[in-house]
DNA sequence: TTGACATAGCGAACTTACTTAGGCAAATAT
DNA sequence: ATATTTGCCTAAGTAAGTTCGCTATGTCAA
């Protein structure tokens, strides 16, 4: 009673304190990787959005697909009209290529230049150590728990969000 | 060479793939807890960054803290102008109360009103289920570790963030 | 005890990071 | 053929912050 989770495995003896206290953790360490990545993306130059679609674009690019403004949109949990706006700052920054996709003329492919991934390389500069400060602690053991977690929890969130969503429909429609 | 950590525990055979896939998904997740915070926000009729707002005094209260203007902005890293504005709505909606500190009377001590803590509790009607889905394939060995090492993360976090703005203002002196 | 400086909170004006709405062009279904 | 859907775009609006300048209080040094 009053939990706010029914997942035994979270619970101390039927009390939640414990996984309160780990969720208001897991939101404080999101601001603070957050600014990390505004602080990244500044010393490029760019900001926090643009630097997220360029390693966004890379890692589907590592992935071997191909990435369009949807695709972009999705992953990031934004509207696409906010990416085709930034993506045209990136473009005139000389940053991403945009190429209409021969296979769906309305699709448009984006990839990273020459110079954004050489940007991308003389970041690293700083990336180790601001790295290595915010995960230096994590041992072997630790560091395999969290990588095989994070993927699942992704998705299940990807699940939760669409509840929430449902749940508040539910309730404005209840209201109106 | 060309990775974007030195912590041997988080390369795989020298390789940084898996730890840069790590922050990938971290990230991804980071954007899913927000979507769910601010939907549990909506559904007591508040914004996120309100919601926030409740949570952190409720949980600094717990630690037998209290709260001040400031101390809220430290903890949620935002100014304290935000913070004053937005508890002052919450304070019109009946949610948090203000008191000056008798110890410093320039600081403001923030409390949870009897309608804040209610609302807190009714609340969880709908935080179980979407708290079900999104921590329901956790066990508790997974758990254990999670739990011991995201405050560790957060404390870390907190000096990355400072060495990510030193390097920043080194970067925009030298420029300048 | 007074003057100089630092700190806490506040309000106003501004900026940034988005969203929604509406339109066009290409693809798909009837 | 035509109707619908889908992908992207532009323009306009909104929400979530910021910075700046102010006042009140506290602190420290002489």
């Amino acid at each position: 009673m009053g939990t706010t989770t029914t997942n035994p495995a979270l619970l101390d003896d039927g009390d939640d304190h414990q996984f309160r206290q780990f969720i208001y953790d897991v939101l404080a360490f999101g601001t603070r990787l957050e600014a990390v990545r505004d602080g990244l993306g500044a010393l490029m130059g760019l900001t926090g959005p643009q630097y997220s679609i360029l390693i966004t674009i890379r890692m589907l690019e590592q992935k071997g697909s191909r990435a369009s403004i949807g695709d972009i949109a999705d992953y990031m949990h934004v509207s696409g009209a906010f990416v085709t706006s930034e993506v045209n700052k990136l473009k005139k920054a000389g940053l991403v290529a945009k190429a209409t996709d021969p296979d769906d003329r309305r699709r448009v492919l984006l990839t990273l230049t020459e110079a954004a991934e050489q940007r991308l390389i003389d970041l690293t500069e700083y990336q180790v150590p601001v790295n290595d400060t915010l995960f230096g602690s994590l041992n072997r053991e630790q560091f395999d728990v969290l990588r095989s977690v994070f993927p699942v929890l992704v998705v299940d969130g990807d699940s939760a969000v669409r509840e929430v969503n449902y749940l508040l429909k539910k309730q404005s429609n209840m209201a109106g």
